[in-house]
Order: structure tokens, then sequence, then C-alpha cells
DNA sequence: GATGAATGAGACTTCATTCAT
DNA sequence: TATGAATGAAGTCTCATTCAT
């Protein structure tokens, strides 16, 4: 049934995020998807597969702010980057980098899934800014992703959740370099 | 003995950052550490305990590069974590993120240990910017530090390892907003 | 369908001689006969029913050779022995032997397909050996086949595949005993 | 333990003769040799290679008979085949042959350990026989070896076990081919 | 008659942890 | 202090078998 593939995706999901891949057991997706576990090798041939699969699931940012302002645009990306991640945690971000050693794909999985969103949504903010003259020429949309997305990855992991104007003063401080 | 002492902990801090959580078994370090499972357990109530001491042991950036310019330092010590990074891999980030769920303390440690050092290590370098003048008076070295480590954290998460010119990039990119 | 039922017991016998008793899956059975698993239960009610049909389509010695001498005649049906051996392996003899203690069946099929039909074929040998007088009048055939057929399955257990002169010998080294 | 090693051995052939390979499971071995599991994983790395080691505790024939008289020999050493068999099995056999596709080291081992003594016991039979002058010279004991052992093998693959007087006919059978 | 989908039971294996010495 | 030996608990995966359609 197609409700018990979304029903095993997402358990498996919530469990990647909540407990990382050893606490996704196969016998914790089952019970919480509310199937067997043979049902899961049914569909997965693995473990592995199967959070493979589940990483997928991730939020993507696909329509990303508007404001007809590139600071304004960075900011909101910024607030609902952290906004998403305080919702689902930075754990499965940690879990794919935990992992890499012994199961790269699942990072692989997450660049092509999660990565290259957040980089076409900043490319786009790019592209509508520089068409309203807001910016330089050769300003390298990836490496604005690195400082804008990057600044709350160490910042959480540094110190821990950032407060509400902190995103605002990340983009001020990174702004004259963007104009 | 001391040297029994140092043995396990480099052996678990090896086996957290190349295999994880789950790949540091207590029989793998203890083979590793050339002593019995029983004498780990003699310093360590539990492979938990031993993973939390084993964060603190990672490489600290205690003398941040002092080359006379803003710019110049801010590349050297990104130059510098990234080298760090390549040598140790993003696991053990990974680890203590991924862990955070369940383990708290494991996050904790880090940031005790390797987010407090770099935050000092970027203060000393914008403290003697100021000094020489080269920077604005209200610039947040917490900001500062956020985004430059963050960008490598993000751009190895979203992309991989990054080329030799990337860190110079970064920083060029940042530097309006600095000074 | 017919076809059917042939597809599923040849999957099956293929399976049992190559694999064993337990590779010889049911759900190996039904890919390989192109149908699905409960196909093959509408028509054995257990997977043991299956093999014990399976059995049962080994092949026969239906036409024993007849050269006109006992001795070429032994030596005839000791190398087709051998060279069927060499096509469908000896391990289906070793899964009804195996199996005995659990499944007594499976050897009593194969007694009752293969081993009789072999008797049968020595039976016949010798029968036309004494009508031409080439055979002393009490020569127990059952004796002969065990001497014939044991010394293939001795050889190949204790040593492995025989050489191609390896039959000769063996019918040379019983013929005075049979003349 | 000293104990402990040998009661899982025994277990584990115990079990290897009278279930088969599947038969053998680890928990049965464990619970037979009164351990848990994991102390069976101690000792042997796979149940795999507790089968291989359990293959070699099966019985030798070191010492042959020596009756003085060839014939009798025979006769004797064939009896005492029987015999065991008849307390063991052949089914440990059957599995050797049956898991050759999947576990070719079974059969190696059997080879090994019981085949080569067979043919030891044979070999040593006929010399002495030879060394009385009553054998011809050119007999070749592989050659009795496999006629002897085999004949068993298939009396009982095809028909059952034999009567008592089946050894001695089967090597009156096969006497005049070997003075 | 045929099958897609499901599952109870059980197999092999690993691991953190303990205990007697 | 140190360890050889042991184990309860749990994890991944497979398989014979069933049931609704």
């Amino acid at each position: 049934m197609a409700s018990t593939d979304t029903a095993i995706l997402e358990a498996a999901a919530e469990l990647l995020s909540q407990r990382g891949y050893r606490g996704m057991t196969v016998a914790a997706v089952a019970a919480a998807a509310g199937v067997s576990q043979p049902t899961v090798y049914l569909r997965y041939a693995s473990k592995h597969d199967l959070a493979v699969a589940a990483i997928a699931r991730r939020p993507f940012f696909a329509n990303p702010p508007d404001t007809g302002d590139l600071t304004e645009d960075l900011i909101a990306l910024l607030t609902d980057i952290v906004a998403t991640a305080e919702t689902i945690g930075l754990s499965i971000i940690g879990v794919v980098l935990a992992e890499e050693p012994e199961h790269p794909e699942l990072l692989a999985r997450w660049r092509a899934a999660v990565g290259s969103s957040v980089l076409r949504a900043v490319d786009e903010i790019i592209d509508r800014a520089r068409s309203r003259g807001q910016t330089r020429d050769d300003l390298q949309p990836g490496l604005v992703a690195d400082l804008v997305v990057g600044a709350y990855l160490a910042h959480y992991t540094h110190e821990g959740r950032p407060d509400s104007a902190w995103a605002r003063q990340i983009v001020e401080t990174l702004r004259p370099g963007l104009t």
C-alpha cells in the first residue's frame, strides 16, 4: 500500500533524526510504521538502503523568499533555515557526517537533496538582486551559501541555538561584501 | 599507568573520529590500546563516559596566526581549520551532533573544548586587528567566528572538500564587512 | 497448466542439486519457474513435499549399455554414472542422506527411483552375460551393483573426481570375481 | 575451559550428524554444551568454522585389523566401518556432500580426516598381505579402498542397512581380483 | 487458478558489561 | 591493577507460509 510506503519512510526519517543511524533500528521503524519487519525488507534490501531513502525526505528550500531586497531575502532564508533546524534538529546532519566513513552514500544523498536545494535558493536570490543592480557582478553564490548556511551550523555547534537577533546580525556583517 | 591512560584515550579518540560512536567499540579501543577490556572499565564507568573523555582530546587552536594583517590571519586560521579537518575528518563533529538527542554531554564537551578555543582564537585575531586600527569598533568576534568556521562546515556538508583557493575567496568576500 | 507443473519441478530439482535442501527456497523455486510463491503452494502443501516430488525427477538408467561383453558393459555403465554425477553433482545424494534423520521420505524416494533403476540395469547386464556363459551362475547382481556404483561414491567422497582411466581400472580389478 | 571446548565441539558434531548443517544452529550447540551463544563465538568466528572443526572429530580408522589374512582383514575393516556408520549414521557424509556447493571446506576437511585414514588402513592391510605373498604386486590400494568402502555407501543409499552376511559376501566377490 | 503483500518465527552475529582470579 | 572468559540483550536479515483480491 502507498500509505505503508509513506509510513515506513516517515518513521525512518524521524528515527534517523532523533536517534541516529544506530538508533534507527529496523524493528523501531517497523513498529512506528505499524508493520512487521519483513514488510520493511520487502521495500528496502537493507537498513542502509532505507536510511539513504529516508534522507531524501528531508525538507527542501524550494521557494526562496522574494522581498525585493537582497539583505532581507538572505535574512528570511537564514531565519527559515534556523526555524527548520529547530524543528527537526541538526542531528540529521550529524548523522550523515558521522556515518560518512562507513556509509558515504548518506552524505552523498544529503548533498544531492538538501545541499543543492539550498544552493539553488541562494542562487536565485542573488540572481534577482543582480538584476536589480543590488550586487556585485562577480559575486559567487556558492561562497554566499557557504557563509550564510555555515554561520548557523557553526553557531549551533559552538554555542547552541542563536537568539532572535542573530540572523540579522550575521547578514548585516556580511552585507558590505555583497553589494 | 599513565601511558595506559593515554593509550586508551588516544585509541578512543581515533576510533571516534574514524568510525563514529558505534564504531568505537570497547573491544576495539582496548585492542588498539593494547589492554584488556576490563582495564578500560577500570577507568571509565561506561563506553559513553569514555567517549565524552575522548572528545576533549580533539585539537585546539591555541596559537592563532599572527601575520600582522586581519585578512591574512583569518585566511591562515581557516586554512588551519581545513587542514585539521582533512586530517581527522568531520565525522567527529557529526558524532557529537548526531548523538545530541540521546547524549547531549558529547556536544557540551565539544563546545567547551573545541568551540571555545576557536572563539578565543578569532577573538585574539580581531583584538590585535582592532589595536592596529584595522577593524570596526563594533565588530563582534562571535559573528566572525560563525562565518569563518561555518563556511567550511557548510561547504564540506554541501559540496565536499574545498579547493585550495577557497579559503582566500571566503575571507575576501567577508572582508568589506570587517574593516 | 502442465508447463507450470513441469517448470516448478524442474526448478526445484535444479536448486536441490545445486544448492541443497536449504538453498532450495520456495522463493527461488518460484522465481526460477516464473510463477509466484502461492502458485507453488497450490501444488505442494509444503517445501518438503516439493522436495520429495523433485527427487523423483532425477535421472534413471533405463537403457543399460549392451556391448556384448560383461566388462565393457560395466565400464560403460560406470562411465555413464560418473558422467551423470559430474553434471548434476553428488550433492543431491548428500541431501537425501543428510536429511534422513528428519525427513526419511527423501531417501526412500531416492531409493525407489534411482537406486532401483541402477539395480535393474546391473541385473540386466549380468543376465545377458550369464546367457552368454560369461559369468558365474551364483553371481549376485546386488553385490555387483554395490561394488560398481559404490566405488564412485567412495572415490568422490574420499578423493574427488576420478581421472579418465579410473572406471576401467575398477572394473578390471573386479573382473576376476565375476567370471 | 578445556571441558567447554570439548563440549562445544561434541555438541556441534552430534547436531551436524543428526540434524544437518541447517539443524546445527549455534543456539542448539550452545544449549547442548551448556554455554551461551557468545561463548561459542569466542572460539569460532562463524558457524561455518565451527562446522569445519566439528568434522575433524569424526572417527578415524587408526588401527586396521590384523588377522594374518587379507580376506579376513578386509571383512573386519568393512564390518568395522558398517558398525561405525550404524552408530553415528551416514548423514554426516550426506552433510558434507550436500553442502559442497556452498561450503566446500566441509568436504575437504572430511577427505583430509576420514578419507585419508581409511585409505591408510587399506594401504596397510594390503602391504601386509603383499609381504605375505597373498596378493598381486600391482594391486592398487586406492582401488580396493574405493570398492570396499563404496560398497557400503552404495548399499545403504540404494537399499538400506545391509544384513550380517553382506560384508563377507562383498569381500568374497572381490577376492579373486585381489590375489 | 493465480498473485501481491504480509508476517511469525527464528537464524547468525555483535557488543557493552561483569566476575572470578 | 589487570585480565581471560563469559553472557544478556539486541540487531540485521531470511524464510516458509498465509490471506485478500
